[in-house]
DNA sequence: CTAGGGTTAG
C-alpha cells in the first residue's frame, strides 16, 4: 500500500519547483491520483506561483476552476494574492479587475482587499481613484485598519502633502487605530522628501517618546528617502538614535549608506565603508560592490569601479548585468569607449548576453564620440540579435542624430519607430529642437525664453537650462553660458547641499562648480558642455559680468519653432513636423508646472 | 495574506 498523497505534500512541490509551468503540470497530473483532491491551499499555492511568475492566462483559468471546487467565501486571500501579482508587473487595470469582481462572485472584499487594492493604485500614481475606493470602503461600513491609514498617508505624501499626512497621523487615535513606527516613519519620509528637516526631526523624536521604535526594515526605508538625496549627514544622527535602543544595522543598510555617499560624491568614505561592512560582521554582496561600483562611474571614475569589478571576483561574488552595465556606462559617459569595448567583450567571454541598458550606453557613447555610423551600426546588428528597440533607445540615436546636424535621419528614424510602434515622447522632441538649436537656426530664441521666464519669476526645468547652455557651449558662446549658471545661482536654482554651506564666500565660489557638476551627473549637460563652463566659472574675466539681455522682440513668436528648409518636405515629413510643433508648444505650456531639484513648486 | 528594506539608461 503506498503512502497517502497529501495536500501538504503537493503545495511543498509547487512551492519548490522553479518552473511554474512544470509545478502546473504536476498539480495537474496529480488530480489523477486515487483519491486526491486539491484544497485551498494547494491551488493557492498554484495561483500565487502563476501570478509571482507573470503566468497570468494559467492563473486566471486556475482561478475559475477554483470557484467551482471550493466555497467562494474562503477565496478572499486568493484575490488578494492576485491583486499582489498583477500590481507587481504593472497591470494596475487587472488588479481593480479582480478586486471588482470580488463580490459578484460571493466574496465580500474585507479591509485587506481594500487595503491591497488602494495600494496599488497609490503606488502607481492614481491618487484620486485610490481616493475613491477609500470612500467605497467607507460607504460599505468597513473599518479603516493602520494599514488603510498608512496607505493614505503614503498618498499624501507622494503628491507632496507631508503636513496633510501629519494631521491624519496624529487623528488615527481618535478613530480607534494605534499609531505604530511604519506609519511614523510613513510622514517622517514624506517630511524628509520635501525637505521639511525640522519637522521630520520633531516627530522622529516625538516617536521615539512614545516608545515606538523601528525595525530595521521600517529605519532602512526612512534613510533610504535621505540618502537618495546624498544626506548622509542627517541618517547617521538617525541611526545614532535607533542604535541606543538597541536596533543593529544590517546589510542594507551599509548598503543604504553607500550609495548615499557615493550621491555625494564622498567616494573614499564610501570605499572605505566597504571595510565597515565586514567589521560589523557582515558580508558584502553583489548589491554592496554594484552600488559601490555604480557610484564611482556615475562620479567618473570608471577605472576605479573596474578594480572593483575584479576585487568582487577575488571575494567569490559573480558579477551580474547590473556591473557590467554599469561599468559600460561609466566608460561611455567618459568617452573610453574602447575601455568599455573591452569589458564588454571579456564580460560576454564570461558568458553575459547584452541587454537593452548595455546597448543604449554603448550606443550612447558611440554618438557622444561623434561615431554616428558606428552607433547605427550597432543598433542595427542589436536589432538583427532580437533587441526589441525601446523609447529611451531611439531617443538616444534621435540625440546623436540630431547633434551632428543630421535632423532629416532623424526624423527619419521617428519614422521608423512610429513604425515599431513606439510613440515619439517629449524628450524625442526636444532632442531634434536642440539638434536645432545647434544648427544656429533656434538658440536665440531659446536663450529668451529662460532668462524672460527667470526674471518673471517661473523657473524652467534643468532639462531646459542645459538644452539652452549644450547650445551656447557649443557656439562658444561662453559668457552667456556662465552668466546663466550664476544666475542659477542667484536664483537658489541649485543642488540641495548648497545650502548646506553657510559661509557667504566660501558659497559664492563652491555654488557654480555645484550647480555645473549636478547638471552633469543628471546628464542635462554633455561632458563637452561641462568642461566649457568649468574653466568658464573660474575665469575672472567672466565671474559677475552682468548678463546680455536681448528681449525686446515680441514674445508671441520668440520660442516659434521654425526651420529654415533647403527645400520642400515630402507629405509624411511635413505632417510630421506639424506634430512636432504642436507637441514642442505643448511642452512650452508643460514648464508652468515643472518643479526642480530644490523642491520648490512652481506657482503660475 | 494588506502599510515598510539596497544597485543601471533618454
Amino acid at each position: 500500500m503506498s503512502p497517502a498523497l497529501l495536500p501538504k505534500h503537493v503545495a511543498t512541490v509547487v512551492k519548490y519547483q522553479r518552473d511554474p509551468i512544470k509545478a502546473l503540470a504536476m498539480f495537474n497530473s496529480v488530480k489523477n491520483e486515487n483519491g486526491f483532491k486539491h484544497t485551498l491551499l494547494t491551488y493557492k499555492c498554484m495561483i500565487e506561483k502563476l501570478g509571482f511568475h507573470g503566468e497570468f492566462e494559467e492563473m486566471e483559468s486556475l482561478m475559475s476552476e477554483i470557484r467551482m471546487n471550493i466555497d467562494n467565501s474562503l477565496l478572499e486571500g486568493v484575490y488578494i494574492g492576485a491583486i499582489r501579482n498583477y500590481g507587481r508587473k504593472g497591470k494596475v487595470q487587472e488588479a481593480v479587475d479582480v478586486f471588482e469582481r470580488m463580490d459578484f462572485y460571493n466574496c465580500e472584499p474585507s479591509v485587506q482587499s481594500y487595503n491591497a487594492v488602494m495600494n496599488i493604485l497609490v503606488e502607481y500614481g492614481y491618487f484620486n481613484q485610490a481616493h475613491k475606493v477609500y470612500l467605497r470602503m467607507r460607504d460599505k461600513g468597513v473599518i479603516p485598519d493602520v494599514y488603510t491609514f498608512t496607505i493614505r498617508i503614503k498618498s499624501f505624501c507622494r503628491t507632496r502633502r507631508p503636513h496633510v499626512a501629519l494631521r491624519l497621523l496624529n487623528n488615527m487615535p481618535s478613530q480607534g487605530c494605534e499609531l505604530n513606527a511604519v506609519a511614523y516613519c510613513t510622514v517622517i519620509g514624506g517630511f524628509y522628501e520635501e525637505n521639511f528637516q525640522v519637522e521630520a526631526r520633531q516627530l522622529f523624536e516625538g516617536m521615539l517618546e512614545q516608545c515606538i521604535c523601528p525595525d530595521i526594515t521600517t529605519f532602512n526605508k526612512l534613510i533610504h528617502t535621505l540618502c537618495k538625496k546624498g544626506d548622509v549627514q542627517e541618517s547617521e544622527k538617525l541611526l545614532n538614535k535607533v542604535l541606543k535602543r538597541g536596533i543593529l544595522p544590517n546589510l542594507f543598510t551599509f548598503n543604504i549608506f553607500i550609495q548615499g555617499l557615493c550621491k555625494k560624491g564622498a567616494l573614499s568614505e564610501a570605499v572605505r565603508s566597504l571595510d565597515g561592512v565586514r567589521s560589523e560582521g557582515l558580508t558584502p554582496d553583489v548589491v554592496t560592490y554594484n552600488t559601490l561600483i555604480c557610484g564611482l562611474c556615475k562620479n567618473f571614475k570608471a577605472v576605479e569601479a573596474e578594480r572593483y569589478l575584479h576585487k568582487m571576483v577575488n571575494d567569490g561574488l559573480m558579477p551580474d548585468a547590473f556591473t557590467y552595465n554599469s561599468i559600460i556606462d561609466g566608460y561611455c559617459k567618459m568617452g573610453m569607449i574602447q575601455n568599455a569595448d573591452q569589458v564588454l567583450n571579456d564580460a560576454i567571454f564570461k558568458g553575459f548576453v547584452p541587454d537593452e541598458f548595455t546597448y543604449c550606453s554603448l550606443i550612447n557613447g558611440l554618438c557622444c564620440d561623434g561615431d554616428i555610423d558606428r552607433a547605427m551600426a550597432v543598433f542595427n546588428d542589436a536589432l538583427g540579435k532580437g533587441l526589441k528597440p525601446t523609447i529611451v533607445l531611439y531617443n538616444i540615436l534621435v540625440k546623436g542624430l540630431s547633434q551632428q546636424g543630421l535632423i532629416l535621419q532623424a526624423l527619419q528614424l521617428i519614422n521608423e519607430m512610429l513604425d515599431h510602434g513606439c510613440s515619439p515622447n517629449i524628450w524625442t522632441y526636444n532632442l531634434v529642437i536642440n539638434g536645432l538649436c545647434k544648427m544656429g537656426w533656434n538658440i536665440d530664441s531659446g536663450y529668451d525664453f529662460l532668462i524672460e521666464n527667470i526674471e518673471k519669476g517661473f523657473i524652467p526645468s534643468l532639462t531646459t537650462f542645459g538644452q539652452v547652455l549644450n547650445c551656447l557651449c557649443v557656439e562658444h558662446r561662453v559668457l552667456e553660458a556662465v552668466g546663466i549658471i550664476h544666475l542659477m545661482v542667484r536664483k537658489d536654482i541649485v543642488p540641495e547641499v548648497v545650502n548646506t554651506i553657510f559661509e557667504a564666500d566660501k558659497k559664492e565660489v563652491a555654488a557654480p562648480k555645484i550647480v555645473v557638476e549636478d547638471l552633469l551627473k543628471k546628464s542635462h549637460i554633455t561632458y563637452y558642455a561641462y568642461e566649457v563652463l568649468y574653466d568658464g566659472i573660474r575665469d575672472r574675466k567672466l565671474h559677475k559680468k552682468k548678463l546680455p539681455t536681448r528681449c525686446s522682440h515680441d514674445r508671441g513668436t520668440s520660442f516659434k519653432w521654425q526651420p529654415v528648409r533647403q527645400y520642400a518636405p515630402v507629405a509624411s515629413e511635413e505632417k510630421l513636423l506639424q506634430h512636432m510643433c504642436s507637441a514642442y508648444l505643448k511642452s512650452v505650456l508643460g514648464y508652468f508646472f515643472c518643479f526642480y531639484s530644490t523642491g520648490k513648486i512652481m506657482e503660475v
